[in-house]
DNA sequence: CTAAACCCTATAGCCAACTACAGAGTCAAG
DNA sequence: CTTGACTCTGTAGTTGGCTATAGGGTTTAG
């Protein structure tokens, strides 16, 4: 109906940068938009609820990758609910062996904690470059939060 | 008092890659080695076990960045255990934070999971690209993951 | 007519913690 | 004397999700 918008606009509409707009474009997540005669993107007002799509899949913890998975889906036509569904729930154990993981760190955290408050505050241990962490029991699985692949 | 080991030694002793330690010792976390005539590092028997200290560190989930202000707390001469006590309770605090995070994520994904499971399985919505994700009442704070700045 | 506020592409940078590669030198065994 | 396993430096690539910058073109208000 309307004649569409550039990309400022749906951009500040949804609340995310015009980068992260061709951003998506160039990942695959929007399809290519038309042009003016000068070149500019011209949005169809889909655009920001798909957007506001991708933002709600994000915060419901699915990567940029498995969104776009679903809207492919979406595109050829098929209903992405089976597909939302298994990801919904292998997202879910993820985040449970996430939490585990995460109790468990707790538990050494704490430990060591303890640890810490009763051992004698020596000066300096030419030995040992901490008390606290050398006598770590032993290295339990690493967390792999920032990023490591081993 | 042994003579000490090349760099793929010790790097096969606590279990890393060659390029690490050189990356460690970039970063600072290990001292500058003596070498050979060559230029081949050779390292004293203490390194093996401040290498296993950076990754007991690790595993306890200090970042690269904090085990070094450790190391240097250490070099300067004087105990990190205050340090490191203090950097410990920060950790147990962002766990926590962690761990609540994940634990509203968690309901969310039922709680989705759960109305996906009675809704009806249509062939497919024009308007709508996916009923699941589409009812999403308020995108709550988003999980910070992968990394995220805004 | 000009200045601001848009838009375009292409490329590079950010974060952490590596990992890989190129091209060269070294060293011991056979 | 050659082969292969090691080592060196320096640089660039990986992951994910952006963000920034350079260097230009367009559009609109005054």
């Amino acid at each position: 109906m309307s004649t569409g918008a550039f990309i400022g606009h749906v951009a500040q509409a949804v609340g995310v940068n015009v980068q992260t707009v061709r951003y998506y474009e160039r990942l695959g997540l929007l399809p290519r938009p038309e042009r003016t005669a000068a070149g500019y993107r011209i949005y169809a007002p889909e655009t920001t609820a798909r957007l506001r799509f991708i933002k709600r899949a994000q915060a419901l913890g699915f990567s940029l990758e498995e969104i776009r998975e679903i809207l492919r889906v979406e595109y050829e036509g098929r209903s992405p609910c089976e597909c939302v569904q298994r990801l919904l729930e292998e997202k879910l154990e993820r985040v449970e062996r996430e939490m585990a993981a995460l109790r468990r760190f707790r538990r050494e955290l704490r430990k060591t904690l303890a640890r810490s408050q009763k051992l004698p505050r020596l000066p300096h241990s030419a030995s040992a470059i901490c008390p606290i962490i050398e006598i770590q029991p032993s290295p339990h699985k690493k967390k792999r939060k920032g990023g490591e692949k081993r």
